[in-house]
RNA sequence: CGGGGAGUAGCGCAGUCUGGUAGCGCACCGCGUUUGGGACGCGGGGGUCGCAGGUUCAAAUCCUGUCUCCCCGACCA
């Protein structure tokens, strides 16, 4: 892509309450427009940073046997209203009314239409176990969206829900999810560790978090510093810090009380729901002695634009973003200098030996064009100029070094 | 929902206290000079000052109402 066509415009300045270091690197960066509190375009740049966590999400999922399929966004109330959270979830559940006044519901979760979908295809023990999940709009009337990508009204959500026999067989489809989530985080280049958390309204019989440690992360987060048990200080019905040392809180696992605190940031969260929408939804299958049964079911769930949001938190330095390859909007940031003639031929020799380039083609200054490839954080950045003498001067994002390349060279080496 | 802050050009801001008909930086357009870390000169374009009422000869400025955004907290599948 060249800069003069992409719709992208960086800017010097962040949005003037922007605080979160996501927030104000991918508003300057072009990678995001907000439309209103808590909702956000991804525009061009931001979406291809979107579009490469979707794929690595996707295929970790489906090596576990998770298939994918799409469920709506607007929901007729009944489902909602047979679980009984149409009423219990409360003002964070976005309730709309069609012409006629009849209740719906936005997606703030799928739990009851996938349970709902399961019913004909589920009956019988031989129909188990399943795995299955969708990447689709979630939306939540938020008392506050904040943090830019990092909380919002809507967003993007991987959610995967898995159908088991007993509870023995839902440990098992867990065990795998906590696989994936594993290899899924480590790919696009953040460290996470997994807590214990509360159910919340999701209900079931226990759940677990996967946490990015982060100084400016919403949630709290307690550490045994014995067995290294981690727990979301809300299990531990935690407020202040001081109070809990006080109190002589204890390690739920191992009683020590050599805890210490951390802030996160949520990237993903995982539930064991048990039979808690199958029963209300009828979702039974039959035993091999002819017995129903509830089906055992579990829920996986992770936020697409705030996993986006928090590998910038963690990989930026003062000029901008740094992206892992994984992720990278693109794999080279090509620009000319004073021979622009000779940066058009890199461009399309590089194009065509598919690598993906972008090439900023305008007529700016050398700084200008240096200091939007360190705000666009994209891998490496490739010069061609009087200097560089025929060949191209290659320099990775975040560091001084810079080599000297052709152009053949270069392809291989940035693969 | 409680507390705090803010709405003036695409972005960042000054002007509001003390009313006199809107300005600066970035961005944008034209010409020229520049070109290895966000260049410079000259010349331009763009704003019913969030919205609605009110006071006044006169409102960005004063009064009333209302909408929106941000931060802290509460909340958070």
């Amino acid at each position: 892509m060249r800069y003069s066509k992409s719709f992208i415009k960086t800017s010097h300045q962040a949005p003037k309450d922007a605080e979160t270091a996501s927030h104000r690197l991918l508003a300057r960066g072009g990678f995001i427009y907000p439309l209103g509190a808590g909702f956000y375009s991804l525009l061009p740049m931001g979406f291809r940073v979107y579009q490469k966590i979707y794929d690595i999400i996707t295929e970790e999922l489906n090596r576990i046997g998770v298939e994918d399929m799409i469920m709506p966004v607007v929901h007729p109330a009944r489902v909602w209203k047979e679980t009984k959270r149409f009423f219990e979830v409360g003002p964070e559940l976005w309730k709309i009314k069609n012409r006629f006044k009849e209740d719906f519901v936005l997606a703030m979760t799928h739990e009851e239409v996938i349970t709902d979908a399961a019913k004909p295809i589920i009956s019988s023990y031989k129909d188990l176990p399943k795995l299955v999940g969708h990447i689709q709009t979630k939306v939540r009337d938020e008392a506050r969206a904040r943090g830019g990508l990092l909380r919002t009204k809507e967003f993007t959500m991987q959610d995967a829900y898995s159908f088991d026999r007993d509870e023995e067989a839902l440990d098992k489809s867990y065990q795998k999810f906590i696989k994936a989530y594993n290899n899924i985080f480590e790919r696009v280049g953040i460290e996470t560790i997994m807590i214990e958390s509360d159910v919340g309204a999701m209900g079931g019989l226990g759940a677990n978090e996967f946490m990015m440690i982060a100084k400016n992360g919403e949630d709290k987060i307690v550490v045994c510093k014995k067995c290294w048990h981690a727990v979301n200080a809300d299990v531990l019905g935690i407020s202040r810090e001081s109070n809990a040392i006080r109190k002589g809180t204890k390690c739920p696992k191992c009683r020590s009380t050599n805890l210490t605190f951390k802030r996160g940031i949520e990237v993903g969260n995982i539930f064991k729901l048990g039979t808690k929408y199958s029963i209300p939804q009828k979702l039974f299958y039959t035993d091999e002695r002819n017995k129903e049964h509830p089906v055992i079911m579990g829920s996986y769930g992770i936020g697409l634009e705030r996993l986006l949001a928090s590998v910038v938190e963690a990989s930026h330095d003062k000029d901008g973003i740094i992206w892992p390859t994984s992720i990278a909007p693109y794999r080279v940031y090509l620009l000319g200098i004073d021979k622009k003639s000779a940066a058009d031929k890199t461009y399309q020799q590089l194009t065509k030996a598919g690598v993906e380039v972008f090439y900023d083609d305008r007529d700016a200054t050398a700084g200008e064009k240096f200091a939007d490839a360190d705000l666009l954080g994209i891998p490496y950045r490739a010069t061609v100029s009087a200097k560089t003498k025929g060949k191209i001067e290659l320099k990775k994002r975040g560091s001084k070094q810079v080599k000297l390349v052709t152009t053949s060279e270069l392809a291989r080496r940035i693969k």
